[in-house]
DNA sequence: CCCATGGTTCGATGATGTGCGAACCTACGA
DNA sequence: TCGTAGGTTCGCACATCATCGAACCATGGG
């Protein structure tokens, strides 16, 4: 596999970025990119499988909330700040800044 | 049953709520509580049998999102929009908004 | 070339969620 | 008091989701 899917910022669904954020995991998944300019993927403090990691991970990529760089055997997770904020104004800030 | 249950304010928890609108047909219900103060459950146009409904519209205030007023054998729904912008300022614009 | 590493995919399983009809409850009106 | 109308609850079917281990794939190091 050389490239992952990511849907355009047009395509980003409102009820499927609410989806994705509806999970603990994933919520923190997410509060844990923010500031951080890249994260591997393998570094995450989270106590699950691999593949239900990469299954949670997959869910954050195909609802558009963030992009992963594939850079040899690593892959490297970024917040889609730009695009979310274009497309829903505020969404994102109420994710990460809520207790 | 005289009255229903809501959470308090401080109860109210992101992820519900993230769940509770992360489904279209609730974020549609949710959508039509704008602009009107209270809106009769039964007058809700959507093509689900009244359980269903009943379901739905149990989640949205399970999770804080609305609250239901009972009136004889009507109930009465509206948004917590003031407990929804103290706790996640922002959330609800965004649901409101977005196209 | 072989192996270890980082991740994805597959198949299975149990938990939730959505949907329905039927039965039920409660208030109101005749 | 009886029926009807507005909603809830129950029981069930079916779909989706979270989770795991095992198998798999690609890359980089020896």
């Amino acid at each position: 596999m050389r490239t992952l899917s990511h849907p355009a910022r047009s395509d980003i669904e409102l009820t499927a970025v609410f989806h994705a954020l509806s999970d603990p995991t994933r919520l923190s998944i997410v509060r844990g990119l923010v500031g951080v300019d890249e994260q591997s993927c393998g570094a995450l403090d989270i106590p699950l499988s691999k593949s239900t990691l990469s299954h949670h991970l997959k869910v954050l990529r195909d609802a558009g909330v963030t992009h992963t760089r594939i850079e040899g055997t690593h892959r490297y997770m970024s917040l889609r700040r730009e695009d979310l904020d274009a497309r829903f104004p505020g969404l994102l800030d109420v994710a990460l800044k809520a207790a």
